[in-house]
DNA sequence: AACAGGTATTACCAAATTGTTATAATTACT
DNA sequence: AGTAATTATAACAATTTGGTAATACCTGTT
């Protein structure tokens, strides 16, 4: 049984046999496009667990190519990274903001490749966690009890929910829009600074500087 | 009696020696061995819960250990958890793939390690046990009789139900939903408050704080 | 039929949680 | 540096939630 399909887009023939041996000699299921459109062709086709996209490429760019996923329900789950040139500095903005999970910067090295997408897959696994460990803290979703430096913190449960969502990737940037929908739900609306304040409080109690603001983009937790 | 027996494979004395401490002092009994082969060997005598292996040791290492403890229907139901150095990003899904239920990283803390064992015994410990000990209370599922500070409660059915169901896994929180799924079944249907009511009573005779409410999502047993 | 034990409902109250607003602080951009 | 956009903060308001006690309902028994 494969690790995992894995669907990469990039116009560059040799960037694509580079990152598919590697990948392949890793276990996983690699699958390759060269543009936009077939990207997206394929991804219908396959439903990889991951997928990695070049930005600038023929017919459609990766950025769009994301958003059409991301707009599409059945990607809900998929992970989805940017290959970025190391200077566009902004694209890493807008990539996270077209609902990327994360971004991969070119050239890369293999073993960087490989840790990255083994890191991508284990979130997949974070999420249904009993316990999620991150540094000092323990968030135990069973108790629905998050021990910091060795004191239980108790938290009411939407502050609780959405530490817990955002330690379940760390690292993760999470879209405002996302957190809305993941802990308040679609149909229900809220102001524009909820979250904020929620984050704060989290912040409060748990003293520790784990929740960092991608302004404009999202929050992420992180170590 | 122990809370249970926990086998321990590590090629370093000094990660065997910190751990099994620590889990002594939580109660449990420990084996320890330095090498894969020794370790199935154990295994076999003792029959332990939980196994945490290395994944690096001498004659057969960790990932082998557990395909072979999976391939004998006699470890079905043993826990194994893999303890992986933190940066071999590889092992963590090869060790799942192998059939582990969960991963620790090394180095780990005290109270990590703790908590992480704790909670993979909770989930082998059976909702069927026929009698429930915690602390000064002593459920026995087959007499129908709760004896609290040696007095005997008789509670009537559902009471006693929830109880049971509370005390099955203290300290996890039992959501409404499934409180009302487990002791009222799917197709009944009961008002809002009847829970609350039972859980009143339930505090009222058991004259024990041991219930405890946590807000918007449910009721759990501690202590 | 009346009773009793167990179970469910109701309505009201208190309290915790959650959401909003206004204002300050920060950041990004020109 | 100045401006616009975004986020942080604190105080407040609204809502939700659970606790409580009294009451009604069931089912089987006498």
């Amino acid at each position: 049984m494969s690790k995992g399909k894995i669907l990469i887009a990039d116009d560059e023939q040799d960037i694509l046999d580079i990152i598919s041996y590697n990948l392949k000699n890793e276990g996983f299921e690699i699958f390759t496009a060269t543009n936009g459109v077939s990207a997206i062709e394929l991804a219908k086709q396959i439903s990889p667990d991951l997928i990695i996209l070049d930005i600038m490429m023929p017919l459609k760019n990766g950025i769009d190519v994301c958003k059409f996923l991301r707009s599409n329900s059945n990607f809900k789950n998929t992970i989805i990274v940017f290959l970025t040139a190391m200077n566009d500095e902004n694209f890493e903005v807008k990539g996270l903001q077209s609902g990327a999970d994360d971004y991969i910067t070119k050239p890369v090295s293999t073993r960087v490749l490989i840790s990255k997408v083994n890191a991508l897959f284990r979130r997949i696994k974070n999420e249904e966690k009993e316990i999620l460990v991150a540094g000092d803290l323990i968030i135990d979703r069973k108790k629905y009890i998050v021990t910091a430096s060795g004191k239980d913190i108790s938290l009411p449960k939407k502050e609780f929910e959405l530490l817990s969502l955002l330690a379940s990737s760390p690292g993760k940037v999470f879209l405002r829009n996302d957190i809305l929908e993941k802990i308040w739900g679609t149909d229900v609306i809220v102001g524009d600074r909820t979250i904020d304040v929620h984050i704060r409080k989290i912040r409060q109690k748990i003293d520790m500087d784990c929740i960092s603001t991608v302004k404009g983009v999202g929050y992420k937790f992180e170590l």
